[in-house]
Formats: structure tokens, sequence, C-alpha cells
DNA sequence: CGCTTTTGACCGGCGC
DNA sequence: GCGCCGGTCAAAAGCG
């Protein structure tokens, strides 16, 4: 209290916990832990800035806020310096240090908003660059391994695949696929290349087996909404009442762009009605809002793990009528499983054992763990982290067995923890969960009139 | 009026 | 070949 502190900037950033805290804990819930951590050891945030994560890196530098005041503390800084005048001046001198912290504080607000804003679109922007990479690489890879399975088949059918295989997965794609499915005086055999060629909407495998192409991501969470919201516009487009299930069964396909092949399906559980089952299929061709990266990034992730890990055990995996292993355990409040029955193979995300809100912010953290370690795991072909964070995968598929469970769980939780996308896809799921909706936030609000003219678009397409 | 949802029909895959 | 079943389509109905 006595002896003043060394620097303005330290000054400001000590002097004021409790009211700085308040405030940035209300603005960002999430990563409390992590910004505690960070203030105490801000000196060294130099080296920390390098790292490799750059949304984690910027929402430090967000959130202690320290660097934007230490230009504008020469008026705090000068009233230090008259500390050595009266009583009567030193309590105006208090007030108007007060009031200059006030009014510094709620300049840091607003430029800590604006900052979060810029990252936000930060994240958007990497996490949609990131995709764009990966399914152009993916793209590319799966071009050329068709284009020599075609040259080594040289079949009647190349004209067909051709036109399929070659074209990136994008409107014109899911236009043959309805041509295809709508025309339907194409015979059985071209109908089935077509469907076979269009439906693979992933970019994912690039292997001939057909029925290894459609993964799909299912989540299972308790909600009494109709629907789980996770961030994206869909259109029901049909319903059925499935064997087995009193429930309907309802058929939805993503509205937020022009022919943007994903589709879910939403089930009720028979034996829990409040369990909803929600299986997504497919990737997204357009950029998405925040609340729906996560749910996007885990699905497709899960999907390319799903794909890719199989790859080395495929024959096994699929010839087996029934595949399912636990992935994590049921105490960590959060199931995942994955089944290769035919024809689909199936990742199965279970959420139902996460009724609270702080059991889901741990879980949902391993369920980002899991689609993390997956999501490099299975995309051995365009990581350079080849060895870090296959966790708990490798006892299920067996494909590192040489590397101890207790490291590569280290791996993943440092990885997890640089993870730029663990902030959206840990809103979505605490937002999917809670069936809220809410995560979406501004970017959402703000893009729905977008949406809205994209559904026009579509309902000129059907 | 335009968009979404509903719902019956249709199609293809699969098992017998 | 036939029937069952899941998935999709598209016209009709509903809704704001």
């Amino acid at each position: 209290m006595d002896s003043p502190p060394p620097t303005a900037a330290h000054f400001q950033a000590n002097t004021q916990p409790d009211t700085s805290d308040d405030k940035l804990i209300t603005e960002v819930d999430f990563f409390t832990d992590k910004k505690h951590d960070l203030s105490n050891s801000i000196e060294s945030s130099d080296n920390y800035h390098r790292s490799t994560a750059p949304n984690v890196d910027l929402d430090f530098k967000i959130n202690t806020g320290l660097h934007l005041l230490t230009g504008n503390t020469s008026s705090d800084q000068s009233v230090i310096d008259d500390g050595v005048s009266p009583i009567s001046d030193d309590n105006r001198t208090k007030h108007e240090l007060l009031a200059n912290a006030k009014a510094e504080f709620e300049r840091m607000s607003g430029e800590n908003q604006r900052l979060k804003e810029v990252l936000n679109k930060l994240i958007i922007d990497y996490n949609m660059l990131e995709m764009h990479i990966a399914t152009m690489i993916q793209q590319t890879q799966g071009e050329s391994k068709r284009k020599e399975d075609l040259a080594g088949k040289g079949s009647t059918r190349s004209s067909f695949m051709d036109l399929g295989l070659a074209a990136p997965v994008t409107a014109e794609n899911d236009e043959n696929y309805r041509s295809s499915s709508e025309g339907r005086s194409h015979n059985e055999h071209s109908q089935s290349i077509d469907k076979d060629v269009n439906r693979e909407t992933d970019g994912i495998d690039n292997s001939t087996e057909a029925t290894m192409r459609r993964a799909r991501v299912s989540v299972r969470a308790r909600s009494e909404a109709s629907v789980i919201t996770d961030g994206c516009q869909w259109r029901k487009y049909g319903q059925k009442i499935a064997k087995g299930n009193p429930c309907p069964r309802a058929y939805y396909r993503c509205t937020m762009a022009v022919g943007c092949p994903v589709r879910k399906q939403v089930q009720r559980c028979a034996e829990d009605r409040t369990i909803l089952t929600t299986t997504y299929e497919g990737n997204h061709n357009h950029p998405l809002p925040p609340a729906a990266m996560g749910m996007a990034c885990t699905t497709s992730s899960a999907a390319r793990m799903l794909l890719s890990g199989s790859m080395p055990s495929t024959d096994s995996l699929i010839n087996s009528n029934y595949f399912t292993r636990t992935v994590l355990p049921s105490s960590n409040g959060l199931m995942a499983s994955i089944s290769a029955s035919a024809p689909f193979p199936t990742v199965t995300l279970d959420l139902t054992q996460t009724p609270t809100p702080l059991q889901f912010h741990r879980s949902s953290g391993l369920l980002q763990k899991f689609e993390q370690s997956h999501s490099k795991f299975a995309g051995l072909q365009m990581s350079e982290n080849m060895d870090a964070g296959e966790t708990g995968w490798q006892p299920s598929l067996q494909l590192h067995p040489n590397r101890p469970p207790h490291a590569a769980l280290a791996d993943t939780v440092t990885a997890i923890t640089v993870d730029p996308n663990f902030t959206a896809a840990l809103a979505a799921a605490v937002s999917s969960v809670i069936g809220c909706g809410k995560g979406a936030g501004n970017y959402w609000n703000n893009t729905n009139e977008n949406v809205n003219g994209i559904k026009n678009n579509n309902k000129v397409r059907d």
C-alpha cells in the first residue's frame, strides 16, 4: 500500500484486481483460470506470444488489457509523483486517481470489447482457413488416388466418375447428385455411381470403399427441445418412423449455403424420451458461425478420424458385424464410441451423463480432446505432429501400442489448451446441451439475414 | 405471399 | 424375385 508500484502498467494491473477481474469474468466465462495464470506470469508473455496458439495468445492479451494502458497512464504517474502533498491534497489526489482509473477502466472495457470482436473474427478466419486447407489437401489426394484407380480400371463408367470426382464438393456436386436422383431415367448402375460420387461430401476418404464414404457422427444429449441448437440453420425435409422406435426420426438439411451437403437426423430415444440423438453426415461447404464451428469441427474430425483411422485395419473393422469401443470412461461425463457396423461407420458422442454445466465444462473439454486427438490422429497425411495426441484411440484401434497412455494424455491436454477451436467448440457444446441456442451470439444474429437470403435461394434451387 | 413443415409416395439397398 | 426398411422427394398444408 505504501510503496508505489514499479511502473504505471504494473500499478494498473495489480491495484484493480477486484473490479477488473469481475468485469472480465462476466464477459468471458470459460477461461478464467487461464487468465489468472497468465496475469501472474505476464512478464514472460513475450515468449508466450510467440507460441503456436494464436487465439489463446490474443485472448490473454485482451483479457489483461495491460498493454493498452501503458500509454495512457502519464496522468496517473504525475499524480503519484505528487504524493508529497498535504492530506487534503492527498485525498483530492486519490479521488482524481480513482476517477482517472474509472475512466481508464471504461475505456479499457470498450477497447477490450473491440479487441474481442477482432479476436472472434480472427478465430473464425483461422478455422475457416484451416478447414479449407485440409479440404484442399484431401481433395487433391483424393483426386490423384481416384485418377490412379480410374486409369487402372479403364471402365466405361469413367465418364461418370470424371464428372463427379474431378469437381470439388460444391453446390454443383450437389446438383449432380440431385439430378441423378431426380432424373431417374439413368440406369441403376450409373445412378448408384452418381450418388456415391456426389454424396462423398467430406472429401476425406480417398478410398474406393463406397461403404466408408458416409461416416456419421452421432451426438446423444438430453434436451427438451425438438432439436439441439448447434449453430447451423436446418430445414426439415422428411420424417419417418423407424422400426423399433415409436419416436419419429426427422431428417434435416443444412440451409446455410446453397448445396451444402450436410444432413442430420434427429430422433428421440425410445427408452428415455429426454435423450435426443442427432446424427450428422458430411462436411459444410461454407463458413460457419462460431457456435456451429465446434460441432462442425467435432463431427468432421470424428468422421475423418473414423475413416482415416480405420484404414490400417479397415478389413477387420468392416468385416466385423458390430464393432464398438469405449473411448472415454463414463466417469468423465462423456462416452464416445465408434461403431463400424455396415454400411456406415458411426462415431457416437454420448453427452447424456453431463447434467450440470460445470460437469459439462469438463466433459466438453474431453469432447474437444477427443476431437483434437483424433483429428491429429486421423489427419496423418497432413499433420506434422504425428506422434502427439493420439490418446485413447490407440487402445481401441491398436495403432500405436508402444506409446504409454498417460504420455499421450499429457500431449492431448497440451494440445487442447492451445487449440483455436476450443472456445467455439466449448460454446457450441454448452449451448447445445443447454438447448438455449444463445451460444451463437451476435454473429448468428448478424448473419441471420444472410441465412434467410440463402434460404430463399435454396427454395429456388428446390 | 413466401417460407417451412407435414406427409404420402417413391426409390434403392439388403436380406431371405 | 419379393418384401422390408431407410432415405428422399415433392405437393399440400400450415404459419407468420
